[in-house]
DNA sequence: CGCATGCGGTTGAGAGTTCAACCAGAGGGG
DNA sequence: CCCCTCTGGTTGAACTCTCAACCGCATGCG
């Protein structure tokens, strides 16, 4: 840890991208969080829960590969799923090979929840987002978004999910960032 | 509210970019807040105010401006302040103006912890996000944020600041994305 | 087999945010 | 002057997330 560099200060223009960006970031989410709990009675992250589960197998998923491919750690994702449960849209079912295991399973209230309120969300996100947009904006959007991704130290991201050691580990490069946008819900188009 | 509208699904491309711009913006914000709770032991929000004020004339801040200025609800800058008081990064003051009102002013501790707190803050900036990008996306990045910002619906931000009514307003159209960044603190370059 | 260790998941407390009241002072008529 | 309304700000409850501890099952090794 040899903090004994000197600082390599933001310039003026950088500055100014920086504050444009977060402060863009963080409004868009907020907005569409709030669009997400008014029509729909959900926070995003667990419409986020929904869609991804609404695209596994047989609708279910392990705890784990839930949390690992949404970027949550095991605490939030099983005080949400306990959330959801509540609410009738998952339920918790064992896992047949591994006695430890939990399966998440989305059932039936679940997908009709989702698949009413993904519209109202598709919509805002490509009201506030694609149709501001360029298609050349777009792409570049695309492709710093991968570049900064992909650059994440790992191990910023998820502290708690590593009792200790966690040594040699492979950091499972994200094959989950296609084909999750929609729900399986009338995806025409 | 016409709801009738074909809803218009995003393209699997569209849906690439999406859930890559989203993993992206909110590993990076959870990498940041992690860097500063562990090294500052303060959430990025609460950093977010100490730059605002520590760059205010007398560093010091009606409670609405610094909500305004920081896209937060005054109930969210109440508390925040409540609790950067308890620190003793921050105390309130009785505005002279107005009776009712109330200043926002950081302290020298809370100066002296801002400038603790930035180096580290800067360098996690810059290393995670402006050293993965050429200048080319940088400059594209900044017209995207700056699009999609100036686009969002202000109804649809920061609700429970308008009691009611709130007819004919105007935006207050962001002065404030300009020279803010750097603390007022050893700000070279 | 028996035991140490690692993994999958849960729990409870603490912290930050939101939402809906709520209060006091400011402003604007009648 | 009084009342009505609006504004600036605070409060408390409900909710989400984080962190650290914890439990039970799985696994490997002596």
């Amino acid at each position: 840890m040899g903090m004994a560099e000197e600082t390599r200060w933001l310039s003026g223009a950088e500055q100014d991208v920086w504050r444009t960006f977060i402060t863009m970031t963080s409004a868009l989410t907020d907005s569409l969080d709030r669009q997400l709990q008014r029509d729909a009675k959900m926070p995003y992250t667990y419409y986020e829960i929904l869609v991804v589960l609404s695209e596994a197998p047989r609708r279910e998923l392990r705890m784990s590969e839930l949390a690992g491919l949404r970027g949550s750690s095991r605490s939030r994702l099983s005080h949400a799923v306990s959330r959801l449960e509540e609410a009738g849209w998952v339920e918790r079912r064992e896992c047949p090979t591994d006695k430890r295991g939990q399966l998440a399973a989305l059932t039936d209230a679940g997908f009709a929840a989702l698949a009413a309120a993904a519209p109202g969300h598709v919509t805002a996100v490509r009201e506030s987002l694609f149709d501001r947009l360029t298609a050349e904006q777009v792409r570049v959007l695309g492709e710093i978004s991968a570049a900064v991704l992909g650059g994440l130290d790992p191990d910023m991201l998820l502290p708690g999910n590593h009792p200790r050691d966690c040594g040699g580990g492979h950091v499972a490069d994200s094959p989950h960032t296609a084909e999750v946008g929609q729900p399986e819900v009338g995806a025409d188009t």
